[in-house]
Order: C-alpha cells, then sequence, then structure tokens
RNA sequence: CGGGGUAUGGCUCAGUUUGGUAGAGCGCUUCGUUCGGGACGAAGAGGCCGCAAGUUCGAAUCUUGUUACCCCGACCA
C-alpha cells in the first residue's frame, strides 16, 4: 500500500473536542471520522486493525470449539417479548416499528437471537455442549457516548453463547473460555489485562467476569487487594466493614443544627467527626415512586448496583418535596416515618456515637447506638469500599482502587433465557430440562482504542505487531532522487513479495519531518528509512515505533534484517501467550 | 433526563460586546527555491457564518424558536 493512496487524511492539530489520548490521535491519525453522537466510520487504517483484532478473536473461539453465526441486527419486538427484555430493559434498546406497524428492536445483545437459532436444534442431549457465536454490529442508544471509541452508540462485538447440560459443564467451559479470553488480549499485545469479579446486572446469572484495560482514563473503578490478589470491579466489591472507631456510648439527645442540610455542614457545627454521623442517600423506585433511603458512614458512598440488588427493583436518585414524608437534609434512620423503606450499612455498625438526622427541619440527634436505640437495626452491604478498606477476601487492610476499560466480559447465564423462551431438551431418561447458558463478549472497536490508550506517545499510537495496520512502513526521504528511490522501491517490492504488509510513503516534495509524523501517527512497529545521506553510507536506517531498536543496515542486508526483526516482534508476543490445558475437548465423544 | 458550553472553508480559531455585507494559520491546487522531525516565496480554489422566523435601510453580530455536537452528572450487558 502506498501511503499516497491511503484514504483518511491526517491532520497536525488537536482536534477540539477530544478528550482523551486514543481519540485525538485516532482523530488526527486518519483512523476514524465521527458520523453523530457515538457514531463512527472506520477509515481503512483503523479498519485493518479490528479486522485483525476479529481474526485473533475467531481463531481463538475456534479454539475453544465455537462455531461461527450471523444473526440479524433488526430483530421483532416479540422475540424480546418472549424472554420479557422488551419491556424490562431500559432505553438503550431502540424500539421502533416497520411499515406495517410491527414493533421491532435494534438488537443490543443477542440472547434471544441465539436461543431462536438453536432450540430447534438442540432438543436432544446428545447434541450439548455446544457454542455459537458472532462477530456483528450492536446498538445501544447510550444516555452519554464519549471518549471516542471507547464508548459508542454502535460497536462490533463478539458475542458468543454456550449452552449445557449441567451447571458443571458450564462451569469446566467457562474456565476454558476464561483462557480463550486471556490469550486473545496476550495475542493482542494487551497481556496487561485483568480480569475482576463483576456484577451481572441486567444480564441475569450469577458468576460474571469482566476484562480489564488498567488505564487512568478508565470509566470503570476496579477494587485490588494487594496482599491476597483479589480484584473486582467496584460495582461487585463487598465492602466488609470492621469498625474500629472508639465507641463512646452516650445518650441519644436531639439537638438544633440549623442550615446544616449536609454532613459536612453538620460536622462542622457539632465539631464531631464524619466518620461518626450517619449520611441518608434517597432513591425512587421507577415503577411506584417509593422512597428507598440508603444510611452510610458519613465517610462512605452508596454503591447502587449493591443497593439496586438488595431492593431488588430499579430505582433512581429521588426528588424530593414538601409534601414528602421525608425531610431533605435531616433524613435520619430513628423516628423515621414508617411507610419509609429504609437500609443501614455494615459501615455504621457497632458505631456508638452517631450524628444523624432528626427527621425534623433544623434537628439532628447526636449519641445514637443504631443497635441500643433501633428495634431489630439490620445491616446490609450497599456501600462503596474504599482506598485502604479491609479486603473481603483476605481481612487485611490492602485495598487500592484502580480505573479500568472493560475490553470484554464472561457470564455464567444460567436458565434466564432458555426458560422464558422455552427451550428445552430430552435427556438420557426421556425427562425435560432447561439448557444453562453462558454468555461472552468482546468489544472490538473498544479493544483497539484501547489498545491506543495504554500503548502511544505525544506523537501517535504504538501498535503491537499483532494488529498493527502494517508491519512495515517504508520512508523514502527523497523519492524524487533516482537511486534513492530505486533502492526503496525495491525493497517494498521485495517485501510485498514475501507476504510482509508494507506501507510505503514515496511521496515527492515532502520533507522528512512531515513523513516521519505521519508514520508515527500511523504507528506501524517497524519502520525503514531510505534516504541519499544512508545511502551515502550504503546502509538504511531501521527502528521500531517504540524506540527499543534503531540501527543502520548495510543496504543489501537490509530485506533480511527488516524479516528478522518483524519475526521478533511477532514471537515477543506469542511468547507471552499462556497455553491451553492440552486434551480438554468439549466435543465428548472425542470427535 | 438535569447543569454548563460551543456552532464561522477539510482542521484550529478570530470577528459578535459597539449591526455596514467575512478573516488568519494549517491543509488543498499550481509554479519556483528547498529537503533527516510538520520549510519559504508567489499565485489560486474553497464559507448563503448550524437551521428557521423576527427586528432593521442593512444581521455572522440583536431577539425568539429550533437542531446538532462537546463537557460534568444521572443512567448503562
Amino acid at each position: 500500500m502506498k501511503l499516497e493512496k491511503l484514504i483518511g487524511s491526517r491532520f497536525k492539530e488537536k482536534p477540539a473536542d477530544c478528550v482523551i489520548d486514543s481519540h485525538a490521535l485516532m482523530v488526527r491519525g486518519g483512523y476514524m471520522k465521527n458520523v453523530g453522537n457515538g457514531i463512527f466510520s472506520e477509515y481503512p487504517a483503523l479498519k485493518r486493525i479490528t479486522a485483525k483484532i476479529e481474526r485473533i478473536i475467531r481463531r481463538e473461539m475456534d479454539a475453544i470449539d465455537g462455531q461461527e453465526v450471523l444473526f440479524p441486527v433488526v430483530l421483532p419486538a416479540d422475540l424480546w417479548d418472549e424472554s420479557g427484555r422488551y419491556e424490562s430493559v431500559g432505553n438503550e434498546l431502540l424500539r421502533f416499528s416497520d411499515r406495517n406497524q410491527s414493533r421491532m428492536v435494534l438488537a443490543m445483545t443477542h440472547e434471544e437471537a441465539a436461543v431462536h437459532l438453536v432450540r430447534e436444534y438442540a432438543q436432544s442431549y446428545a447434541k450439548y455442549p455446544f457454542m455459537i457465536y458472532q462477530v456483528q454490529r450492536k446498538f445501544r442508544d447510550e444516555a452519554r457516548p464519549r471518549a471516542g471509541m471507547i464508548r459508542v452508540r454502535e460497536f462490533t462485538m463478539k458475542d458468543a453463547y454456550s449452552f449445557h447440560t449441567s451447571q458443571e459443564d458450564l462451569e469446566r467451559y467457562y474456565d476454558r473460555c476464561y483462557v480463550a479470553y486471556n490469550r486473545i488480549f496476550q495475542k493482542a499485545g494487551i497481556p496487561e489485562v485483568v480480569t475482576v469479579a463483576s456484577d451481572s446486572g441486567m444480564m441475569g446469572g450469577n458468576i460474571s467476569h469482566e476484562y480489564m484495560l488498567l488505564t487512568p482514563v478508565g470509566e470503570d473503578t476496579i477494587v485490588f487487594c494487594d496482599a491476597c490478589g483479589y480484584r473486582a470491579n467496584m460495582e461487585a466489591a463487598e465492602n466488609k466493614m470492621v469498625n474500629d472507631l472508639p465507641g463512646v456510648a452516650a445518650p441519644l439527645q436531639c439537638v438544633e443544627t440549623p442550615e446544616c442540610k449536609t454532613i459536612e455542614d453538620v460536622c462542622r457545627y457539632l465539631k464531631s467527626d464524619e466518620k461518626l454521623s450517619c449520611k441518608a442517600v434517597v432513591y425512587q423506585k421507577n415503577a411506584n415512586d417509593q422512597f428507598v433511603v440508603a444510611f452510610v458512614r458519613g465517610d462512605y458512598e452508596v454503591n447502587e448496583t449493591k443497593l439496586r440488588n438488595i431492593v431488588g427493583e430499579e430505582i433512581h436518585t429521588a426528588e424530593i418535596t414538601e409534601d414528602d414524608p421525608l425531610v431533605a437534609g435531616y433524613i435520619g434512620p430513628y423516628d423515621i416515618s414508617g411507610e419509609v423503606e429504609f437500609y443501614l450499612d455494615v459501615s455504621l455498625q457497632g458505631i456508638e456515637n452517631l450524628v444523624a438526622g432528626a427527621n425534623r427541619e433544623g434537628y439532628h440527634y447526636t449519641g445514637l447506638n443504631l443497635e441500643r436505640d433501633l428495634e431489630g437495626a439490620e445491616y446490609v452491604d450497599i456501600s462503596k469500599i474504599q482506598e485502604g478498606s479491609v479486603c473481603p477476601c483476605c481481612g487485611k487492610k490492602a485495598i487500592t482502587i484502580k480505573r479500568g476499560i472493560e475490553v470484554g466480559n464472561i457470564f455464567q447465564l444460567g436458565t434466564k433465557y432458555t426458560e422464558s423462551m422455552g427451550m428445552q431438551y430430552t435427556d438420557e431418561n426421556g425427562e425435560l430440562h432447561y439448557p444453562i447458558m453462558g454468555c461472552y463478549g468482546i468489544g472490538v472497536g473498544r479493544m483497539a482504542a484501547s489498545i491506543c490508550e495504554a500503548h502511544h506517545d505525544e506523537y501517535g499510537p504504538i501498535w503491537p505487531i499483532s494488529i498493527a495496520p502494517w508491519e512495515v512502513h517504508i520512508c523514502c526521504l527523497r523519492a524524487d532522487d533516482e537511486e534513492t528511490r530505486a533502492v526503496a522501491d525495491r525493497l517494498y517490492g521485495e517485501l510485498l513479495d514475501a507476504g510482509v504488509e508494507v506501507i510505503y510513503d514515496d511521496r515527492e516534495g515532502v520533507r522528512p519531518g512531515a513523513m516521519f509524523s505521519d508514520a508515527d501517527l500511523l504507528g506501524v512497529p517497524v519502520r525503514v528509512v531510505v534516504s541519499p545521506r544512508n545511502l551515502k553510507e550504503h546502509v538504511v536506517e531501521i527502528t521500531t515505533r517504540d524506540k527499543s531498536v534503531k540501527e543502520m543496515v548495510a543496504q543489501e542486508e537490509a530485506f533480511a534484517y527488516i524479516q528478522g526483526l518483524r519475526q521478533r516482534l511477532h514471537d515477543e508476543i506469542a511468547a507471552k501467550v499462556e497455553p491451553y490445558d492440552s486434551d480438554d475437548n468439549m466435543t465428548r465423544n472425542g470427535d
């Protein structure tokens, strides 16, 4: 490929609306173009990258006995009625009607389509287990797309669905998939991706893991234990409180606290520690606007995911008016109106001297002891774990918090979809059962952007060779010089003949600085500079994009050197790919 | 959905306060001189100033409405 003909222009200035590096560099480098809010087209440079990522994914899915299929993007709403998700999923599901006023959806995930595809086929236990997958576009009408390709509305996703006749079988397969996913990220040159335990959200099911690329610009918060290696998404991380605060019991007193509507105000006014206060965060149920109050220790925050799981239905942050039974700013667990559902977080357990709202304008209680003053006080885990908290796994105070981008996830779904959609098989004894499902996703475009985010410098991306748009980038510094062009042309031809992916910059009249800048933006791992200056010494310059290699190589040895370097870069990545457990084959009868 | 911001050529922006018929740099085209980290000179192409209505002799500029995009939050497999 000649750079001159490459579609997609590169430019010098940072686009005004790019906030994170990968977004700015990928727009500047001519990788993609914004079409609308959270909607992008891919130029050839990016398309080549995503195609390579997809190839890696396909190999690994095939290696764990996946069979590639293709579901439609547009699905009839009836199918989503079957699972109940037409109603239960929020506005991210784009609903519309066709010309006959039939209700349709743009598929944002394909569990329904997967069950639909195989429910007639897989009526006998003998067909199990099996896995189907596709690489296809998804549309999710995200409330707020952001950060370039990291969070978009339409995107390419590999989604896989496995079907099993027992939980043990699912777990066995889940483990294989877990390894396959590791291999995918290792092969794509981002072995630093870590797995974390996660909340399974609207997907249903129990066990799930997310694959996180750690970066400060990540949208997810991840909890690490430095002592035992525990890792979890903040949403799912258990907050195992051990309150060792000095508990000096005091009598319950109602005191005046004028104009003190926040914990900060109250504690300043009463000269008490925020750790000895009880904070109220108010929500309402989506269904009927009924209030749900979460009480947490003053210095803690509510983990809404965990709260939602405990409440058992969808909730949203509340707006309190004067007619409501709650007094905004003065809400406390003692003397609270009987019609309000409330929960006490574990962070409050064992504190004998709390400051809390008195449910009365301008008043708070001091000396509140929940165990003593509140009949049948029970505690639930609804708060966010904090830096330095106690690890829920090993109990040591070694929790650290980092940010990450979720590039993949795997779920044990159970029978949620097979039951709701009436998929059954007959076992050896002629009895009917619902198959157990797993599902496994990877966002392809997000992965490309994440790799850029994790591997770039101020001049551009530094693509790992396994997913780079090209393997070798030749810069011919003076294409108007006959001898120089002849050498560069010949090298280009030889590399092409050898099956190497080469981008060749032989533009005349483009100055070296501009050529190097373009090369930096394309981020190709091996760069070859052919110039009159080098040829005078009978050498060409060969460097890697990450600057780890910089060699002047004799002209006639350049081809061999490039081939060697290219192979070495591939080998370095391959060396980090973990092996599969040998003969763990999904096909029962040895096939 | 709430709060804030922006909309002027392919990109980055000025001009809007004080109304007078559109500018700069980069990029693009042509020519010349250059040539190892985004060169220089000359000539040129390209914009009904997001859209609609209004005020006015006259609107990029003032008023109203509307749309799109960006940021923060809410929400989110």
